[in-house]
DNA sequence: AGTAAATTACGCACCTTTTTGTAACCATGA
DNA sequence: TCATGGTTACAAAAAGGTGCGTAATTTACT
């Protein structure tokens, strides 16, 4: 997706958000600060290449908070900015959206969505 | 981007959104019935290859509905499902998120003179 | 009257462009 | 020597564009 084809800002922001990686990663990333490798561990299957490509792209987008620590090794932590924060139950009413329309066919997953907080829940459950 | 990597619904969704055609395409499928040669007028820069290709990857998730008149030269007609119009208030307010996110430091943008609506309105062309 | 061309909504084959993967390299403190 | 968070170069894969073919009827022209 190289160009802008209208002025329309959902053009814009489908150019940010296009594509299988940026929503994973804010997924990720909604459940608080978390390194380069901790985003290559939850999600084995990006490349090395792409997660850095991914990340500067959301950084640039204002979504995706870059913080980086001196020393060596390197550290480098990344977490959602405020805007980031808003944009997530934007695309959870998305998500319901679509278990919504198509939600009559299979829906086995019975991960509810309690209150505590465990650890990785990017598996989203729309019942509503 | 052909396959899933999660079962986030989130995913799933962006699969069929991501791009820069399908958002677009339902944008002008909002203002009604169109015809294929339609929206090729109503986007140029979209070849027909791509056209057909969107458009049945929308009528599989259930966004749009093809209806078919026979005869010749055939005749078909596009608009958007039940489900398809529930989606476009959720693309709006990504829509809005957006404009409110970046229309906010970079002094740049002229526009944003007048009353204070935080309202914002999806430029289309006026290509009627 | 007869023939040619245009029309509509694609499918298909071929080719170019864009995106993504792989591997290697960097810097340096422990 | 390994670890971290990258970057770069090259290769592979995927996405996308172009042009041709199709079908039956209408219109355009001779």
């Amino acid at each position: 997706m190289k160009d802008l084809v209208s002025r329309c800002p959902i053009e814009e922001v489908m150019q940010v958000l296009s594509g299988r990686w940026p929503t994973l990663l804010i997924y990720y990333l909604k459940d608080g600060i978390k390194r380069f490798s901790d985003l290559r561990r939850d999600n084995p299957t990006i490349s090395h290449k792409m997660l850095a490509l991914e990340l500067r792209k959301l950084e640039d987008a204002g979504i995706v908070r870059r913080t980086e620590f001196g020393g060596y090794p390197l550290r480098v932590e990344y977490d959602l900015t405020p805007a980031g924060e808003r944009l997530v139950p934007l695309m959870d009413a998305l998500g319901d959206w679509w278990v919504a329309t198509n939600g009559n066919d299979e829906g086995q997953d019975a991960v509810s969505s309690g209150a505590a907080g465990t650890q990785t829940a990017h598996i989203r459950q729309a019942a509503n």
